[in-house]
DNA sequence: ATGGTTGGGGGCCAA
């Protein structure tokens, strides 16, 4: 039995607290329609998810990954999805990454990598430390991925140039080091991943998915950094039909300080 | 070179 390709919109957005940004989700829903959403931050215990609101809305199958506090993902999806299953890097218990196994057999991995803290010195920042070395393990995991993947959520990194609104002001901040964006490169290679928004957006062109809460003004001052991100295995080249940041959504009332990230994927 | 804002949770921490 051979299953007819259907496009499905996938979308991954860091929500900063999903409780809380309820409405925000709603609006965007109600005007983006997705089939499948990637959240992360969501910042709940899975007792305390609100599972029956998106489950009203249609998305009967969901996969969660939380914590208390901190960190937390979650994969809600319209189309049915099997497998589960979560990968702990650091072996630290942080809620960062879920997994699904989509209908056609591509796995689905929404992953929060960890932010860094201040400064960008692992001798001296043991959170800077924590994220080189979180990535470390995702390039030895990601090496050895089988099956057609599909890689998306908040990676915490902007790797070129035109990924953050100024290279040389941000080469000293954490998120656009030379150490971090090495590695990034390097995960990028492991598993000849394609980085879908650059295929969509050329490099010479500034491309962002999240702007500071602490701007007067998001907008006006654009100084934004792309750190979420979508990728796909080489196998699965050429199966997104289009591509966009939602950056409505950074503008509407109480919003995340990320925006979302929208593919439409043939499955 | 610094400050600016946000949410969670508990009386500051992480982003």
């Amino acid at each position: 039995m051979s299953k007819i390709p259907s496009t499905a919109r996938l979308v991954t957005w860091n929500i900063n607290s999903v409780r809380f940004r309820l409405d925000l989700v709603d609006r965007f829903i109600r005007g983006f329609q997705p089939d499948i959403l990637c959240l992360q931050e969501t910042k709940a215990q899975d007792d305390q998810f609100p599972l029956k609101w998106f489950e009203e809305r249609g998305f009967k199958y969901t996969a969660l990954h939380g914590q208390k506090s901190y960190h937390g993902v979650a994969i809600l999806s319209k189309l049915p999805f099997s497998g589960p299953s979560i990968v702990d890097w650091c072996s630290m218990g942080d809620a960062r990454h879920v997994q699904v196994t989509l209908p056609g057999g591509a796995v689905l991995h929404n992953v929060y990598a960890p932010a860094g803290g201040d400064e960008p010195n692992p001798k001296t920042n043991p959170k800077f430390d924590h994220k080189l070395r979180f990535f470390d393990e995702m390039i030895a995991w990601s090496a050895k991925l089988q099956a057609p993947s599909i890689l998306v959520g908040d990676l915490n990194i902007a790797p070129y140039e035109n990924d953050v609104w100024s290279h040389k002001q941000l080469l000293k901040v954490v998120s656009h080091t030379p150490v971090e964006t090495e590695r990034m490169m390097a995960l990028l290679e492991s598993h000849d991943w394609i980085d879908v928004m650059r295929d969509f957006v050329p490099k010479e062109e500034k491309l962002f998915t999240w702007w500071s809460y602490r701007a007067r003004d998001w907008l006006a001052s654009n100084k934004g950094r792309r750190l979420d991100h979508i990728w796909l295995s080489p196998s699965l080249k050429g199966t997104v039909q289009s591509l966009r940041v939602g950056l409505d959504a950074r503008g509407w009332e109480k919003p995340s300080d990320h925006a979302p990230v929208i593919a439409d994927i043939l499955l």
